[in-house]
Order: C-alpha cells, then structure tokens, then sequence
DNA sequence: CTCATGTGTGAATAATCGTTCAAACGTCGT
DNA sequence: ACGACGTTTGAACGATTATTCACACATGAG
C-alpha cells in the first residue's frame, strides 16, 4: 500500500498544506518503529511485566509470572518478545533465567503516560 | 482471568519479593488504560494521522486521507477511534470536518520514543 | 427539489495477536 | 544413570483488529 498520494479520488481542500505535511512525516522506518515499541506497551500481560521489573529490578520468570498473574508459559512467551526488541535483558545461572529491564526509556514512557491519565480521561467518548 | 497468585504450580523462589511487587503494581484499571493508549499509538495509520496534526494543526478528513496515504473510510474509522479515546478533537462546520490534537501529551510521548529509537534499536535481537 | 460532495457507519473479510497445551531442552540433586 | 525442576518452544485455537466495500447521512449549489 504506497504512501504515494491517490487516495483521495476527487478532493483535496488544501493541497500545498497536504504536501507540507507529507514531507514533514516521519519516515515509513521511524514510524513502524514506533508503531512496534507502542504495540509491545499495548498488552495488559506485559505492562505488568514491566512493572514488576520496575518495581523488583530483576527477577526470575516464574516470580514474573507469579507477581503479574499468568502462567509460565505466557510470560516466558511475552518476556521473549521483549527481549527480542530489546527491552528486556536475561541473565542466565544454571536453570533460572533473571530477567530486568534493558533501559529506562519504558520508565519514563509509562511515568508520562500514568500521570497524565487523569488529566481528561473518564471513560471513552464518542462524539 | 484472576491476577491472583496461583499461576505457578510448583514454586515461587522469593515469595516476599512476589508478594511486594504485587503490592506495588499499578491497579488493574490503571493498566488497562495505559494498554488502550499505547494501543492507540501501536498503528502506523493511526501514527501517521496524529504526527500530520502535529504538523498540520486541523486538517479536513479529506487532507488528513491524502496526507497520510490512506483512504477516506479508512481515515475516518482511525479517527473515530482516536476521538472515542480523546485524543483528537473535531470541529464541524458545513460538511466540512476538522480535526486536531485533543492537547499535548502525545506529542511529548512520540517525541521522547523517537528522541530514544536510535539509542539501542538496530534491528531486532534474538538472545 | 435534485444532484454532487464530504463525511460517517455497518458488515464482511482477512490478518494479527494472545493464550493454552503438550512437549522439549538443559541443569541440579540423589 | 535417573528424575525433578525452571525454562523455552511450536502449533492450534480463539479473540481482537484493520481494511475494504457499499451505502447512508447531511450540507451546499444549481
């Protein structure tokens, strides 16, 4: 699906703003990047598992798991995605797997998010 | 679903570091919230709209569809979704729709996660 | 009124995602 | 060696999600 205009058959109200904007966009790389650091953020499981990271500074996956309330294997399956983007990082002795957090970048992203949750979130909205 | 205990049948090896971190995690509905936004920003189509506002300041559908590579119907559904959600806002005058940023949070969660996307992301990592 | 235009919506299709189950791997204890 | 344990994995299923198509709604022009 090209970017490359055309998808508006008929009309385009303001086509010099249109092509300001279009060239201002992030590029087709920065925004799938952030379309995947967000999506990973996107799942109650792995919030949680973030969180308990955050809170607990490194931990071994079946604590994980107890402390953010899906099995073993669900957890082992979302901390293996994280790790795989980074977000995560295992230290590994014998047969336990600790795992912590990679940066503090998530941090901050959910420390801005949570405190401006209340700020004019109710409930949803329409209209 | 519970999030309570149980999960792992056989051992926990802190139970009082479970039991804190279980403690400390953010409430359900706050996870849940913080879910349904970074949910909203986990699209390109989606991601592509709010960074033309960013731009554009208030953009009709129309332009919003041609500046962003998408059809209108498609436009129109992610802007539903946006507006159900408050991220943006409209403002209706004839046939015409405007739509703009709702305020400034996103804009400051986009700008910190690409301020951080070359930090440590090459591409993704599997081990 | 009639017609074209900008927008909104519902239903259907396809794609994506999370969860579970069963099994496997490597490690430690006996 | 054996069995138990913590962890990982793949495949299958169910649920959620995005996209498309076709149509409906409302407004402005003639």
């Amino acid at each position: 699906m090209p970017l490359s205009a055309d998808a508006c058959s008929s009309s385009v109200v303001d086509a010099e703003r249109v092509a300001d904007v279009r060239r201002a966009l992030p590029t087709e790389q920065t925004i799938q990047d952030l379309a995947q650091i967000f999506g990973l953020l996107s799942d109650p499981g792995r919030l949680r598992l973030i969180s308990a990271l955050l809170e607990g500074g490194e931990m071994c996956v079946c604590d994980l798991a107890a402390a953010t309330g899906q099995s073993m294997s669900a957890a082992s399956h979302a901390l293996r995605l994280l790790r795989t983007n980074r977000v995560v990082k295992v230290r590994r002795t014998g047969r336990m797997a600790y795992y912590r957090l990679a940066d503090s970048h998530v941090r901050m992203l959910i420390d801005l998010t949570i405190a401006h949750l209340g700020h004019d979130e109710g409930d949803p909205h329409d209209d």
